[in-house]
DNA sequence: CGTTGAATTCCCCGCTTGTTGAGAAAGGGA
DNA sequence: TCCCTTTCTCAACAAGCGGGGAATTCAACG
């Protein structure tokens, strides 16, 4: 694992990001930590949103997430879905990113930006029509607030009795709410 | 009702909170769209710290709150706790207050300042508490969290799903999981 | 009228930010 | 050796910020 200069920018705003906010995230503060000029990373990213983008960038491989869910028995839907998003929260190789994602979603203009995550928008869309229930708008926006309440707690604020739970065992206790959201009638 | 000058810039930060997050709230900007100059900001308040916090000042009669969702079935304890926290948020006499509070507290330092809420420090740990649950302090955060994701689609981010859906409906759709959280062995 | 005190404004300071252009090391072929 | 590309630094700009002092309007009261 080669580590460029490149790369201590990315993973030092990340941090940043994740620790102290979006807005707090400022070129020359992520050049001081990373001991490099403020003109290095306008060499490597050329303005701060491209910087931005480029450390929250997290492609998954959506289909086959909804695949995991999807298959198997209905009842045990609901904890598929969290055990499948936590495993991807938690992912080593993931790494800052998804903290650092929600972190800069959370405070990018009015926070409208949470909306439209590939989260929301695609993976839950695609879970709940496939499942078959009705108003899957209403049914993924339930979902999708009971799991971004849990990662502020989780991730961001780091509360310790969240931030230390097993992913089992938060897919044990969320699980069965959250199915309830996506096959009972409302 | 009479709109002092002074009352005009606090609403006009509690606007500017709401839409535009916290850092983004600035004294300036402040007295620019409240037509004044921004010395007189100073004048009244007189470090920006003092004006975010008297603007996101909101004072709730928790025990109050706390024996309305106490009194009764047990079996309803759920949609009676999201009901009375809905009243709170949706209340016209508490305005933009609520939506301030929230917003100031996602982005304040690392949303640390989100766990110490009276909302979650005091309302739902005492709530749980006299219902004699155990674990009170994670069923506080599951809780928290499904509340305080709803926040998040419905006031900041104003999904229109969740936005325009009333009070008592939503109070029916998750009254019963958080029902489940408060009450139910984990 | 004059005075007094609050409401409001003007001008200034020091600081941090994003962005920029010009140029200095470094390193690897030819 | 020369040269060229990549990597990196220096110095500077214009803008916006919070804060602060001093002065101005303005309405009410004597």
């Amino acid at each position: 694992m080669e580590m460029t200069t490149r790369d201590l920018i990315l993973e030092e705003t990340r941090r940043q990001i994740a620790e102290h906010g979006l807005d707090a995230t400022t070129i020359r503060g992520v050049a001081r930590r990373a001991a490099v000029d403020p003109a290095l990373v306008r060499h490597y990213f050329h303005t701060r949103q491209e910087l931005i983008d480029e450390a929250t960038e997290l492609d998954l491989d959506i289909r086959r997430m909804v695949r995991v869910v999807v298959h198997g028995s209905p009842k045990l839907a609901g904890r598929r879905l969290v055990g499948t998003v936590l495993a991807v929260w938690d992912s080593p190789e993931a790494g800052l990113v998804p903290m650092a994602r929600l972190a800069a979603a959370l405070t990018d203009q009015n926070a409208a930006a949470l909306a439209r995550t590939d989260l929301i928008e695609q993976f839950l869309g695609e879970v709940i029509t496939r499942l078959g229930a009705d108003q899957p708008r209403l049914r993924a926006q339930l979902i999708a607030a009971q799991l971004l309440g849990l990662a502020l707690f989780r991730y961001l604020v780091s509360e310790p009795v969240l931030a230390s739970a097993t992913a089992p065992g938060l897919t044990a206790v969320l699980g069965d709410a959250v199915g309830c959201y996506l096959t009972e009638p409302l």
